[in-house]
RNA sequence: GGGGGAGUGUCCCGAGCGGCAAAGGGGGCGGACUGUAAAUCCGCUGGCUAUGCCUUCGUAGGUUCGAGUCCUACCUCCCCCA
């Protein structure tokens, strides 16, 4: 499979940029794709109100699948399948989400894709099915006679996301030893109304694919197909998407596009080529040459990686802007107005707003205790100096340049306290 | 149904003779070094109106000057026998 060498631009837009893991049959994929024939599903859980960083490699190949003119992406809502519960590659059950709640983040998810896919009509544009559509309303007895019949348990029994689970003698429910078939059924009803044929989504998926390829040779679809993307890691191990404040979102009201853009930023030197590839569409030789910078040099890669990344998500001049004020923070020290801004009421800044108040007000540091603590460490500064005692007030006379004042912790982080 | 074992600092794992804000590690945060990188080294990692006060060891009671540690009941999980 390695030897394949696609003729396709969407096939070779993935393999030259490092999309694909695993693909059932890349010869047949790769002539649906030049013939504009791919009909390509993702399915996406709503377990939280936004996606964060780690589906942007599936949301890219959607992405890719419609630029291309190889057809049609389809992500799929799991406002079906969330109530179930996807086991694979976890550890143990997770609680079960109000069905409340799962509406709701269905909803807040959506508003995604349209930065990044293009909906309508048209034989490549996007469409947002939602399996809640189907799934809630099959009848159990004749979803075991139509569907339950044609599945294995012995088989369902060998599988890696099962398997792990009852090797380690950790508790599997009966509700998500049914997900893997809900999620092939899935496959099979997609392909009835939409003639989808190719699902992809991560490695962790391919067995949940697979079964649904299976089904859908048994209940009589045309071959459907897989495509899976690697599992992805920074170099130095951590799974992608986390940092100190929590998941990087892609939502702009769970996180800030500043932020999103930072975390780019803060790449590893040895992922800057990488990430460019997977996360970007920047031509690969203009890639190739950014990645061989050396040094700080490189800094310079991660800046384009970071304004490109940012502007996909949240648009050019959101990013561009992001860009600038980290230029004026980091590069030449001085304070922007455009750094995340907190507001305090004048009269209780007036009054003399003590400095450990002041960072947890900020939302820098989770309580007066934690603020103590970094004093100590040298790791707060109020307009780049570095708050020695901790009993210190801040009033009108630290209103550095303007009307707000500058909070830091560490060199990284910096929030304007703003008295209104 | 019978017998045995376990639940610890709300990120995780984990030690804990009746004096414990509780060992150690991972993770995280901060500092130094750098390039807003990695690696390395150092510090910190319950809350507060703070030389003290409050809340924490599955839940609820009890013994004790004093309980994570002992007793009782209950909940949850695991193992063995039926």
């Amino acid at each position: 499979m390695s030897e394949f060498s696609p003729k396709s631009d969407f096939l070779r837009v993935l393999t030259e940029r490092g999309y694909i893991h695993q693909c059932s049959d890349m010869a047949a994929v790769d002539d649906k794709a030049r013939a504009g024939e791919l009909i390509a599903y993702i399915g996406f859980d709503c377990t939280a109100p936004s996606l964060h960083v780690g589906s942007m490699l599936q949301i890219m190949m959607l992405r890719w699948l419609q630029k291309t003119g190889a057809g049609k992406p389809l992500p799929l809502m799991g406002g079906g399948t969330t109530r179930v519960g996807d086991p694979s590659g976890k550890d143990e059950s997770r609680k079960l989400l109000s069905i409340a709640d799962i509406d709701a983040n269905k909803e807040s998810i959506k508003r995604i894709f349209s930065s990044f896919l293009a909906f309508g009509e048209g034989k490549t544009d996007a469409a947002m099915p939602d399996n809640a559509e189907w799934l809630t309303a099959l009848n159990y007895i004749e979803f075991l006679r139509e569907v339950g019949r044609h599945f294995s348990v012995n088989r369902m029994l060998a599988m890696d996301s099962v398997k792990m689970r009852l090797e380690r003698d950790q508790e599997l429910s009966f509700i998500e030893f049914n997900y893997m078939c809900l999620q092939a059924y899935d496959f099979v009803e997609l392909n009835r109304r939409y003639n989808c044929n190719l699902q992809m989504g991560g490695s962790d998926q391919w067995g949940n694919i697979v079964t649904g390829i299976d089904l859908g040779r048994r209940m009589g679809t045309p071959q459907l197909y897989a495509l899976t993307s690697p599992l992805l890691t920074t170099s130095s191990g951590a799974k992608m998407g986390k940092t100190a404040a929590g998941a990087v979102w892609l939502n702009a009201d769970m996180l800030s596009p500043w932020d999103y853009w930072q975390y780019w930023r803060n790449t590893e030197d040895a992922d800057v080529g990488r990430f460019l590839k997977l996360f970007t569409e920047l031509p690969l030789d203009e890639i190739r040459r950014l990645e061989a910078l050396q040094g700080a040099e490189i800094n310079e890669a991660k800046k384009i990686l970071a304004n490109e990344a940012t502007a996909m998500a949240h648009g050019r001049a959101v990013a561009e802007q992001s860009a600038e004020t980290a230029r004026k923070t980091f590069e030449e020290g001085a304070v922007s107005a455009d750094l995340p801004t907190v507001e305090v009421p004048r009269a209780e800044f007036a009054a003399g707003l003590g400095v450990l108040t002041a960072f947890v007000r900020a939302g820098l540091v989770a309580s007066t205790g934690e603020a103590r603590r970094q004093v100590k460490g040298g790791g707060l500064r109020v307009n780049d100096k570095p708050v020695t005692d901790e009993k210190a007030t801040l009033g009108a006379g630290d209103l550095a340049g303007g009307e707000a004042v500058k909070l830091s912790l560490g060199r990284k982080r910096h929030i304007l306290l703003k008295p209104v």
